[in-house]
DNA sequence: ATGACCTGTTTAACAGGA
């Protein structure tokens, strides 16, 4: 089973690119961020015309997920627990059954917390937190789990081109590191790391400054995986060709595929 | 991580992104 996930930035600018890299890809199920759409704005028929039950999460102007799955999609939830006065669409969690075991994928937007001298940064640690308090939950179910998306956090030094310069960001911070470390701490597999521990595998390039052409990436994109998830992992990969396309994303597909 | 940007909203700049 393949499982993706992709900050596209921009469904209604992106839809020609996540047609094409669907049917190039395959994916069996992929998590969508910054869909920048409210639900009913989703063109959720494109994609049940491709064969996927479509989840959305939507908001007017920002931010936004959304999960395709050719799976039925058993239960679903909706935003993430723990703040009921938290208006922005961040999170969308799906449960399947595979033909071996139910698997349940979270699909996340996680704040960037840029400036960090304003309340974006505190958001961004408190919403660490709850993330942090939901995966504790669902990892005591002890059942293949995983959370995938755009965590805006940049692991570590081998995961940015130039990481002195970028030791201040909310990205890269020390509490951001620290919160990022608890969440592992439960017992979560970063995916792609545990296939393949090179540096310099990006999967965002900024627009600005010649970025792409020059390699300037950071690794910001991630799938999280229980032990359960874990035990099936087989391989990991960054679909980088994506970013060479016309009218890219500034982020590129990070997929797994797990033997379920 | 400094070149010279992109998207949505709205239809001229602005907010937000990372």
């Amino acid at each position: 089973m393949k499982i993706a996930t992709w900050n596209i930035n921009g469904i209604k600018a992106r839809i020609q690119n996540l047609k094409s890299w669907l049917e190039e890809a395959q994916p069996d199920i992929a998590c969508l961020q910054e869909i920048k759409s409210v639900s009913e704005g989703f063109p959720s028929s494109t994609f049940e015309d491709m064969g996927y039950n479509v989840v959305v999460h939507g908001q007017k102007s920002f931010n936004g997920v959304a999960i395709l799955s050719k799976l039925p999609i058993e239960e679903q939830q909706i935003g993430l627990p723990g703040d009921p006065s938290d208006e922005q669409a961040r999170f969308i969690e799906v449960l399947v059954s595979t033909p071996s075991t139910p698997l349940r994928i979270g699909g996340l937007y996680l704040p960037n917390g840029n400036p960090v001298d304003t309340e974006k940064y505190p958001y961004k640690l408190a919403w660490m937190e709850r993330l942090y308090q939901f995966a504790k939950g669902r990892l005591e179910l002890e059942e293949p789990f995983l959370l995938a998306g755009d965590y805006n956090i940049i692991p570590a030094d081998a995961d940015v081109h130039a990481p002195d310069a970028w030791r201040g960001d909310a990205l890269f911070r020390p509490e951001s590191h620290a919160a990022y470390r608890k969440l592992l701490s439960l017992g979560l597999t970063d995916a792609l790391y545990a296939v393949n521990d090179k540096p310099g595998q990006y999967t965002f390039w900024d627009y600005q400054a010649g970025a792409w052409p020059k390699n300037n990436g950071i690794r910001i994109d991630h799938l999280l995986l229980s032990p359960e998830a874990a035990d099936r992992l087989q391989t990991c990969q960054i679909d980088k060709h994506t970013r060479g396309w016309e009218k890219p994303s500034d982020h590129v597909p990070v997929w797994i595929k797990l033997d379920v």
